[in-house]
Order: C-alpha cells, then sequence, then structure tokens
DNA sequence: CTTTGGTTTATGTGCAGACATAATAGCGTT
DNA sequence: AACGCTATTATGTCTGCACATAAACCAAAG
C-alpha cells in the first residue's frame, strides 16, 4: 500500500541517490502516478510537500525539478513567552516595569510605517523561577486595542494580545547585541554582554499593531529539527 | 466559487473576530462542507493550513479546536552561505582556514552522540564583498563521505555537502555569544562583540554527518515573516 | 526581427465517495 | 471502583475524475 508519504520517500532517496540530480527535470505528476501505481492527487501531495520543504521547484507547465541550492526550511515555534518558560519547567512571573503613553522613537515610527503619534509603551520584565527571563520592550497602537485594557501587571502584554487582538501580518527577526544598559539591569547581568534579540512586528490588515523588542538572557536558544 | 483559500480566511476571520473564541471545539469537516457548499475535502485542506500554521490543533475523534495559546510558526529559510552573500549583492569569496583531521572537543562529541575517532575539522571564513561574513567551523565524519573529497579552498564545505551527501535529519539552533579570539580576529572585530552563532547537526539515516557552528559578524539579523 | 496571440501542457485545485485510523466514550466484567 | 473491550466518530488519506490556470512554445502578423 502506498501512500503519499511512501512516495514523498521514495522521491527523496532517487534525489539523494543522485538518480535524479540536482537541477534535473523529473517526471510528470501523471507518469509518476502510474509507475507507483496510485492516483495523481497522491504524487501531488508527496511532491508539494518536498516543494514546501525545499527540495523541490515546481511550476505550472515547466515542471518539477529538484532544487539546486536546496534551502532548507526550518519552522520555528514562537510561543507565548509564559509556555515557553513553562516548557523549561520553571515557574512563570512578571514585573511590569513601564506603562504610559509616550512618544515612540524614531526606528520604531520607521518599522511601524506611519507616524502613529502617542503609542502605548509598556515594558515587562519576565521571570522564570524568580531570575531574569526577557525584558519586553513594546510599543502598541492605542487606535486598535479593543477594551477594557486589562492590568498589565498580571497578564503580560504579549499573551493579552495573541487572545484578544486579531493580526494579520508580522515580521520577526533575530540578532545578537550587546545588552543595553537598562535591559542589563533587569535581567541583572553585566551591561555589555551578549544577547540574543527578537524583533516582531505585527500588522491587523489596515493598520499597525504592535512592535515589540525581546532581550532574552544570556544562555538563551533558539532552535529546532530540520 | 469557494476555494480552500476562502474557506481559511472565513475560517480564521470567525476565530479572530471571537465566534469561536480560543479553545473552542469547532464544528466538524462535514458540517462545514455543508454549510459553505463545498466538498469535505476542501475543508479538510483549509483546516489543516490553519493547523499547520498553528491556529487550529485537530485530534482524531477529539475534533478541531482553536488553539488555545496560539503558537506561531514562522519558516526560516537556510540558504547556502554563498547564497545568502549574493542575495545581498555583495560578492562572494572564501577562505580556507584550516583543513585537517583531528580529535573533536568534547561538546562536539557530545552533540553527535559518540566519540566517532578522528574527524575532519574544516574552517572557512566566508567573505562578502572582501569582508568577513562569517566563519564557519566544522567536524565532519570521515567515514561518510563520498570520494574524491573536493578542493575545500574552491568550494565551501557548506555547499558541497548539501549537493552531495544526503542527510535524514538535523536539528539547528541560534544564540547570541561574545566573540572568541579566533573567531574574532577572522572576522576583524574587536573580541567580545556580541555576535550570532547558528550550530547544526545533521545525521545520515545511521551515521552523523557533520557538526558546524557558523559565527557571523556582528549586524548579522535573521528574519522572516510570520 | 520583433511582437502578438493562440495552443499545449504540467501543475493547482475542485468534487464525491470510500476506507483507514486513532481516540474517546460507554459498556460490561471482575 | 478499577480494568479492559467494543462501538462510535472525527479526522486522515486515497481514488478517479474534472476543470482552472500559468507558462512555455510556436506560429502568424506587423
Amino acid at each position: 500500500m502506498a501512500g503519499w508519504e511512501d512516495i514523498r520517500a521514495e522521491v527523496l532517496s532517487r534525489i539523494r541517490s543522485k538518480a535524479w540530480p540536482l537541477g534535473t527535470l523529473i517526471p510528470g505528476e501523471e507518469a509518476l502516478a502510474q509507475e507507483f501505481g496510485v492516483a495523481r492527487a497522491t504524487v501531488n501531495r508527496a511532491l508539494s510537500e518536498l516543494a514546501r520543504s525545499g527540495v523541490l521547484e515546481r511550476k505550472r507547465k515547466a515542471g518539477t525539478r529538484v532544487a539546486a541550492l536546496p534551502v532548507r526550511k526550518a519552522t520555528l515555534d514562537i510561543p507565548v513567552i509564559r509556555a515557553e518558560v513553562e516548557a523549561r519547567g520553571a515557574v512563570y512571573g512578571l514585573r511590569l516595569l513601564r506603562c504610559e503613553m509616550d512618544a515612540p522613537p524614531l526606528p520604531v515610527q520607521a518599522r511601524l510605517g506611519q507616524d502613529l503619534g502617542q503609542m502605548l509603551h509598556i515594558e515587562t520584565l519576565h521571570l522564570a523561577s524568580g531570575r531574569g527571563f526577557v525584558v519586553e520592550d513594546r510599543w502598541l497602537n492605542p487606535a486598535i486595542l479593543p477594551n477594557p485594557l486589562p492590568d498589565f501587571a498580571a497578564i503580560s502584554a504579549n499573551e493579552w494580545l495573541v487572545a484578544h487582538v486579531s493580526f494579520a501580518s508580522g515580521d520577526i527577526s533575530f540578532a545578537a547585541e550587546a545588552a543595553s544598559n537598562s535591559a542589563a539591569a533587569a535581567l541583572g547581568i553585566p551591561q555589555g554582554s551578549a544577547v540574543f534579540v527578537t524583533e516582531r512586528c505585527t500588522w491587523a490588515p489596515d493598520a499597525p499593531i504592535t512592535w515589540v523588542r525581546l532581550v532574552h538572557a544570556p544562555g538563551y536558544r533558539l532552535s529546532t529539527v530540520l
């Protein structure tokens, strides 16, 4: 019995054994379906998965070819911070450092693509079993926030947002930086330590929602399987 | 005409509008298919995509529910370094710093899960328009390498491997660290600078292939859309 | 020679029906 | 009450067919 996963495995092994070298045009779905004795839809499913993972490149009419420079596609899980802390077996806690209206700095305005005037600025220290885990520096567009606003000292902005504000698109980026004075102080680490920084920007269909910067405590690793 | 993307959009909007709150069990595929006037397969496709992106959780018999704590899933592309450099409009170059058999340090042995004895140790400096871009520190399992080995001063181990060695599984992780003496020297940056580090470990079906550590020059960002 | 437009063709997606599988819920037994 | 078996049920997948669509190719027109 040949399922789509079997087809995928067989195709993969042909690629890896160089029966179908990099860049080759492989047989069409119809031909493969006949060869494997399955329906074309099954072959389609298998090839689509392989294309999604970057092993194949497919174009209508042009056919399917083995990717010349395979680009591995890894999927990262971006959990809510509380879940991340609890997944490590630690007790989650948070401390609200700041929550006020303010004018965002220029880089933030630039990333949001427009000047929204005053925004809600929230800084939160997330704790794992009492130790600083990550500092969250967030700017929120007040115009799109549903009411009532919660007590951000009790529920993190991070978590409240995913539950109460729909988002349409966004981007995320990761970098290494030297810890700033304030972040280092909040995390209790030497100023200038190498820290892992996540920056995220999310948008509702028509307006920006939030820009957030997470400064992780030293030792943080982001990992996934390939 | 309702395609699976329309169904996906409609389901998403119901979730975001709280018509189906977080954690809710949503109607079965059959019911939705009837409501939308499409085949069950079409609903299945839409719901499967949403589950893949972390918005829904599906279990046989248990039904489909809106994820209680939405875990965003972001897909990152892991290109070959040369492609990454060229995508930035820079000219790619490489310099082989070391290529010799040696005993890997304990942490590497640990990550590979076994002591393989002597391994091939390759250090490469990748250049973008003449400037240091990333230092690659790689340990290769000599037992699984196909012959002949190329001239690693002409083609990077990175690139040669994806083209010549099949891989079955692997993991990847990212962290921020202070630059070591040797890495800082190779990249021409102050020792102790915050650098973005990628560590990857790949396996053939039955034996380890390689462990690699990439130290990126300051300013490197890894980004993707959500 | 270049451009335009139709034809061909491989993939993308749809439908209806069927069986497979996993996991729950309920039943009965000990 | 605890355990294990079975029936139920929602999702997962396959088949075979159909039509839609994008893109390459080729031929005709300018």
